[in-house]
RNA sequence: UGGGGUAUCGUCCAACGGCAGGACUCUGGUUUUUGGUACCAGCUACCUAGGUUCGAAUCCUAGUACCCCAG
């Protein structure tokens, strides 16, 4: 089963599995938007809006690629399980003060819990996906690990460092060793519709960037949307926040406040609904904390170990000792120091090209 | 009120009498399957009224506002 979203990288997926001899079949989510599209539909992009992810336009895009190679391709309606587990905690994250990532819960929830029941269901042996990774049977210590893409600049390991040995063995990865050059080459050969669609950007269910607008229309007023003071470590107040739900830790654009040199968020103070700024040096972390802790490729961590982490998904890896500090706890120490994890968003460890794990940052220090 | 000082982009500061420049903010763009970051680009100003001068942000006079010291 090839887990299709109508963008360019799963269409060559899907073609690199038929190519290799498989019996493929692709399958696409509806995760939000209005109607699943019927089978059969007219051509795609008859006044659609430009939406990445999960649109009926998406799944019109992928229905056409699957005609194309002639596989048969599925829709699943997942729109009520995508608000369960990505926009609800996504807002409730925003509302606490944290910043989430919610394409990591789409991928753990979705792309790999959802499509895998289905795979099971279908009787099928694998799902494939067209992220850049990959994954290797490791004989030393019977397990599957998560690897890193060829290609570093398109490497999407980051966002997959919930899975689980389980759903890695059942998980192939085909562009994992290309380049984005040459996946979208292999689609315009093939005349795919979806060979020069942009990349994904933004977060999907908002296209238009308003996260915040998006989370109020959503839940309705909260405090998170409340005015409080701009403030500097020393507590002098510079300025005033429209809300704390617009910033998050490091963040320089939107304060607002002039000096002499660029303000970066250091803290959101939830309780005093106040936010402190200061200077790019004040921005330091020595590390941070991370919990709801996934090993993925099954190692334990044994003591202190030298690692590599990223606390974002652009970020390149940085040097660090990560040690489990608890049954679901791990602390990772940089050994220069960073710029700090916002909590809520992804801290992921790699050994060299090995995804080892990671977990959701929940404070640094 | 007596003496002194300062008035320039939204903010903070520059500019021998010769096209008003920078930093920050803001806006836009690039990058990017999250928020952000980074990078690039752009907008906006001489307190008012006179005078001197070929030419005034700059020199002179008056007004206005603010600051400091005297109270």
């Amino acid at each position: 089963m090839a887990a299709m979203s109508g963008g360019v990288d799963s269409s060559v997926c899907a073609l690199l599995l038929q190519r290799a001899g498989c019996d493929v079949r692709g399958a696409t989510m509806v995760l939000r938007d209005a109607a699943v599209p019927v089978a059969g539909a007219g051509p795609h992009g008859a006044a659609c809006d430009v939406a990445p992810c999960g649109s009926s336009r998406d799944v019109e895009d992928a229905r056409a690629v699957c005609r194309r190679l002639g596989i048969p391709h599925d829709a699943f309606d997942l729109r009520s399980r995508f608000d369960a587990a990505v926009i609800r905690p996504f807002c409730d994250a925003y509302l606490a003060g944290r910043t989430p990532n919610p394409c990591i819960d789409c991928n753990r929830h979705l792309k790999f819990e959802a499509l895998q029941q289905r795979r099971r269901e279908l009787g099928l042996q694998y799902v494939a996906t067209g992220h850049y990774a990959r994954r290797r049977w490791n004989e030393a210590s019977g397990r599957w690990q998560l690897l890193r893409a060829l290609d570093t600049a398109k490497d999407q390991s980051y966002v997959l460092y919930h899975l689980t040995q389980d759903t890695l063995a059942h998980m192939l990865f085909p562009l994992g060793g290309l380049t984005k050059d040459e996946v979208r080459a292999l689609a315009r050969d093939h005349g795919f519709v979806t060979a020069d669609k942009p990349e994904s950007q933004d977060i999907c269910f908002v296209p238009d960037g308003d996260y915040a607008g998006f989370i109020e229309g959503y839940c309705g007023d909260a405090s998170a949307f409340a005015a409080g003071e701009i403030v500097n470590r020393e507590g002098r107040v510079l300025g005033e926040h429209g809300g704390l739900v617009h910033y998050t830790i490091g963040q320089r654009k939107g304060i607002g406040v002039a000096a002499s040199e660029p303000l970066y968020v250091v803290e959101k103070d939830v309780a005093a609904n106040r936010l402190v700024v200061g200077f790019k040096d004040e921005l330091e972390s020595r590390g941070v904390v991370a919990r709801d802790v996934n090993l993925v490729s099954g190692d334990a961590l044994d003591g202190r170990r030298h690692v590599q982490v990223k606390t974002h998904y652009r970020q390149r890896p940085v040097d660090a000792v990560a040690q489990q500090t608890g049954p679901d706890e791990l602390t990772v120490t940089f050994d220069e120091p960073q710029r700090p994890a916002a909590p809520g968003q992804a801290v992921v460890i790699y050994d060299g090209e090995v995804v080892l794990g990671g977990g959701t940052a929940v404070r640094t220090f």
